[in-house]
DNA sequence: TGAAATTGGACTAATATAGTCGTATTTATA
DNA sequence: TATAAATACGACTATATTAGTCCAATTTCA
């Protein structure tokens, strides 16, 4: 079953909420609450938000995360390589090697998925942020 | 991380072969044996693509798989159906409830994700088994 | 100084995927 | 007609991934 994970979902969650009201700052907690999703994994996916920019934070009292980029110029690959490492298709697509698959030697599909995993991420990388508004 | 399953790496392989000798009877066995690929595995796996129309099968002493379509109509979309039930972006999105998932009475991407899933189908409905001969 | 926030690491639980095993049935052929 | 080779099918185990939790440190405002 091809799908995203829960981080990406509430990464995507948040990263609307961030969308619709720019320049506003929510902690962790807030959008724990609104959305009902568990604070301590909502709170490792925004540091992870953080982390590639698409963020930033204030520590303390009244601190919490602001958006600091245009919902335009975020991609949903840009998340999804955030939150889970990127889209690979088959383990073999990405600085993998023969020792994660038995049959890359053999494998005669490997050039053309990785053709189809390129469309793949292109596709993804015309889908922002703003699209979910 | 967005990726297929090795079933499907597996159905795909097997289905290029195939493509490439149409109207060839492979056994399960020679088949896991040229790709090095688990036997009892790829036989599920081609079972599967028999069930649902893609392959046809006979029995006994020299029986085995051969291709029942036109490589060129099969599609990715048909064979990630076969084996691991279709692409489904989010849990919501196909025939579950809001029993799966605590977010979704209020979840803000239901739409928008559907859209995209929408998309994503289409784009693995276009890809075809003779794209990878 | 205390409350509320981010940060970060380690851990556990739950689920999904991958792979294996055993057995029944079918069929060509020696 | 016995045997070997094949599909068919269900139950099971092992492994990996994902989801979620817990704990402690640090920062900052009031």
């Amino acid at each position: 079953m091809i799908k995203i994970s829960k981080k990406v979902e509430y990464a995507l969650i948040a990263l609307k909420l961030f969308a619709e009201k720019p320049n506003e700052v929510f902690t962790s907690k807030q959008i724990s609450d609104k959305y009902n999703v568990p604070y301590e994994l909502l709170s490792k996916v925004l540091q992870k938000l953080k982390k590639c920019g698409l963020l930033s934070s204030s520590l303390g009292m009244n601190g919490g995360y602001k958006l600091d980029k245009d919902p335009d110029q975020i991609t949903i690959q840009q998340v999804i390589s955030a939150i889970d490492g990127g889209i690979s298709l088959t383990e073999c697509q990405q600085g993998k090697t023969k020792d994660n698959c038995i049959i890359f030697d053999n494998c005669s599909i490997k050039d053309p998925m990785h053709k189809i995993q390129n469309e793949l991420q292109n596709f993804f990388n015309k889908k922002k942020v703003s699209d979910l508004v």
